[in-house]
DNA sequence: CCGGGCATCTAGTCATTGACAAGTTCTCTC
DNA sequence: GAGAGAACTTGTCAATGACTAGATGCCCGG
């Protein structure tokens, strides 16, 4: 029960403390740069303890992925309507960086994952839910490409804050205001689809 | 002169080799995968022979980024308004995966590289150009927010088609027209920036 | 209360890789 | 035709991911 720094022979609960020093090692480094054994010297643990909570280098990264799309249904979840679950998901992105860059890499983890496949249907659910509520519509194909419309802007967004890209045009200024603000740009009066 | 593969102590031209090769193995398995003794062994070369030409692994995918941003500034000068613009960015993901998967993570190369500043420079302004001619304006800022809009759109899209999440949502339509009409959904006639 | 079973972690090993150093072969120029 | 330098090779080292076998401590049944 050592929840403190005890050093005991059992950790107490490595799996959480490699997965947040992963995090953070990829919030900062990128994927890329991490290292198993680096995490393991960060925990204080052997070289091959995470390997049994996690398998593989790949395992730990569909670890992330689970967990990250997991978080992402909720935060979808939340908001009310199109606009503000676009803004979610920017906010998403902006505060959990490591787990939406890791994400959408699928090359690196395992797509198959049981864990990953139902969070990745809670998130799918919520982002079509939002979608659903778009103009009245009756165009028939056109309301699945609004939908990707909606979707590309907003991953677009995000995608492009976290790469930095952003920085000069925000200029400092609050990103999840400048997306809202953005949105309001896009979706005129007569094609908005929030209240 | 052995432009033949005549197996001669000087490869001929094992820079453009080992890039090709690096674009394909990127393309298939993501800049992760990517090994350099691999690459040195499919151009029948020594294991240290592309370190001589990259210095690198890093050096390596910073010389694909600065070709990438090279091709990336061609390919959107040639388009005449900025929907164009739009579909020729998604078309150069579609068409060079490889290299804009490299340029849009900054923390696989060197960023202060002058090949790669200079070319990424060109497409800069290239981009820029085209947000110029965006709505009449007059709203101040408004006009930067407007293009970063414009950048999200067409980089949301690419980027989450180059992931396969687009896959179910086109179901085998063309990208790029997919994107063009997605494009005539947004931009409604009172607020379209091209002809 | 205690003993076995199992999850958790350690220690050791191997193949592979990136990086570097030093040497070899070719080419080009003066 | 020699030497200077570019292009490539060979050899080596530390680090890593993956695997195996073994040590440790917790928990549950008797």
């Amino acid at each position: 029960m050592s929840n403190e720094r005890e050093r005991t022979y059992h950790h107490g609960d490595l799996r959480r403390a490699i997965l947040s020093a992963a995090l953070d090692a990829i919030a900062a480094e990128g994927p890329a740069a991490l290292s198993l054994r680096d995490l393991a010297r960060r925990a204080g643990v052997s070289h091959a303890a995470p390997a049994h909570h996690f398998k593989d280098r790949t395992g730990l990264l569909t670890a992330v992925a689970a967990e990250g799309y997991a978080l992402f249904a909720d935060a979808l979840a939340g908001a009310p309507d199109l606009r503000e679950r676009g803004v979610a998901y920017v906010r998403f992105a902006a505060t959990h960086p490591a787990h939406f860059q890791v994400m959408f890499q699928p090359d690196l983890y395992r797509a198959d994952d049981p864990d990953l496949l139902s969070a990745q249907a809670r998130a799918t659910d919520a982002l079509r839910a939002g979608v659903a509520d778009l103009p009245p519509g009756g165009r028939g194909e056109d309301d699945r490409l609004a939908g990707v419309a909606a979707w590309s802007l907003a991953h677009g967004f995000a995608t492009l804050l976290l790469s930095g890209n952003l920085s000069d045009a925000l200029e400092g200024r609050d990103p999840e205001a400048a997306f809202r603000s953005l949105t309001g740009l896009i979706f005129t009066p007569e094609n908005r689809g929030d209240g």
